[in-house]
DNA sequence: ATCACTCTCCCCATTTATAGGGAGAGCCTC
DNA sequence: GAGGCTCTCCCTATAAATGGGGAGAGTGAT
């Protein structure tokens, strides 16, 4: 029983990266784990959605950059087939973008290519028993882009300039906006007439510079009103 | 020169926090650090900006909850009163969306309740030096909030296959939505009629059950279609 | 050939929103 | 006390969006 569970436990994992070389490097270090195997390597996002044993793959690790579809792409076609296995997306340092919307994709861990290898092989046993793996450096990034959300930086420094210049009363409708309400229903929130509503609304487009009212839902939720 | 330096660079901390107990126990902790004094200590958030040697600080230390004028209010205030130092924000557990607000008003760093003293040494001393510094908790949140933005949770999940029962067509729309352009607009752009973008109107309005328009930009942007 | 679906377009009516203007009351500042 | 700002509310008018219905053309699958 306990030779058959490790047996049944062994990692099943798929590589795929367009660099024949990497995919050839990562495949022997994963060699040395006695809990894993590639089962598959793949040089295109092509060649993993062609593939017919995509059920046997336990962790998938995958480029996101590689000429042809993408790993984005890929990751993305593969769960509208039903993929259920992990994802573990490799990238460069400069891709937090990319990994903002693998994550939405449901990727489970991210690797950059910088990391030590035993990183690659923490995320698979991480993100094979069900959680979220991010590599040390990734992870530092995600927390300087959530604490330079609000910093001396371009757009944002202005939309949060934009965001003091309104009035309490402002910010009021701006929430309530985002929040789907019409003028109306804003106006018995707020114990105020219809009329003094839309003048708020006015004021708000013109501010913000925004075309209409989906424009200040856009805001409002950009600048975590809602 | 050396001593003047170690005296010049001595950091000058000040702590509010309504629960005198915790106060005067982080005054005692800190203390024991000879690179710090502890120059003021507030039981209020009115009760710092009403004090007059602002500039010496250059570390504070401040609690989010407090009765009266909260931590965010605070640093708030402090912001626009031109205050210069660097400000550490205490929060407990469950504060994610207040550390959000701390961030965009400028707060260097935030430290749980729960963590170990030593944790906030470092927060200081890390702070005070330029840089930003989460306590360890905090972090893990951030992280935690950021892999569960497009994970397999709740309503996120719903609304991730609601997205695949979108038609192309509907898509189309759904994006041009959320950048803003009127039914009109839209029409142009696709060579279709007014008409027809309003039938898809209609249709996405039920199928992701939402109010109206606001609410179709907010599912693109949740959904990165723009 | 029938069914299901998408995309297209139309009718109707109503509600909401946008755009321009004005204006009084209250509050704070200089 | 004169400005400046906010908040309030009004007018008029048009544009845009919502909600209900129907319907034909095309595509693909069974």
């Amino acid at each position: 029983m306990q030779v058959k569970a490790m047996v049944d436990t062994k990692l099943n994992i798929a590589l795929v990266d367009d660099h024949k070389i990497l995919l050839e490097g990562i495949e022997s270090l994963l060699s040395l784990e006695d809990n894993m195997e590639v089962i598959q390597t793949h040089e295109s996002g092509e060649s993993v959605l062609a593939t017919e044993s995509k059920e046997d793959i336990d962790v998938l690790v995958m480029d996101i950059n590689m000429s042809g579809i993408d790993g984005i792409q890929t990751l993305e076609k593969l769960k509208a087939d039903g993929f259920l296995g992990k994802t573990i997306l490799l990238t460069t340092y400069n891709d937090l973008k990319l990994v903002n919307e693998a994550v939405d994709l449901g990727a489970s861990g991210y690797v950059t290519k910088g990391s030590a290898s035993s990183y690659l092989v923490d995320a698979i046993n991480q993100v094979a028993s069900g959680e979220t793996y991010y590599s040390p450096d990734i992870k530092e990034k995600i927390l300087n882009a959530f604490s330079r959300k609000g910093k001396a930086k371009d757009d944002q420094q202005k939309e949060n300039g934009i965001l003091r210049q309104l009035t309490e009363r402002e910010l009021d409708v701006l929430k309530l906006i985002g929040q789907q309400f019409t003028s109306d229903e804003i106006a018995n929130k707020l114990y105020i007439a219809k009329s003094t509503v839309d003048t708020h609304r006015k004021n708000l487009i013109n501010k913000l510079k925004v075309k209409n009212a989906v424009g200040l839902g856009l805001f409002a939720e950009r600048n975590g009103l809602i």
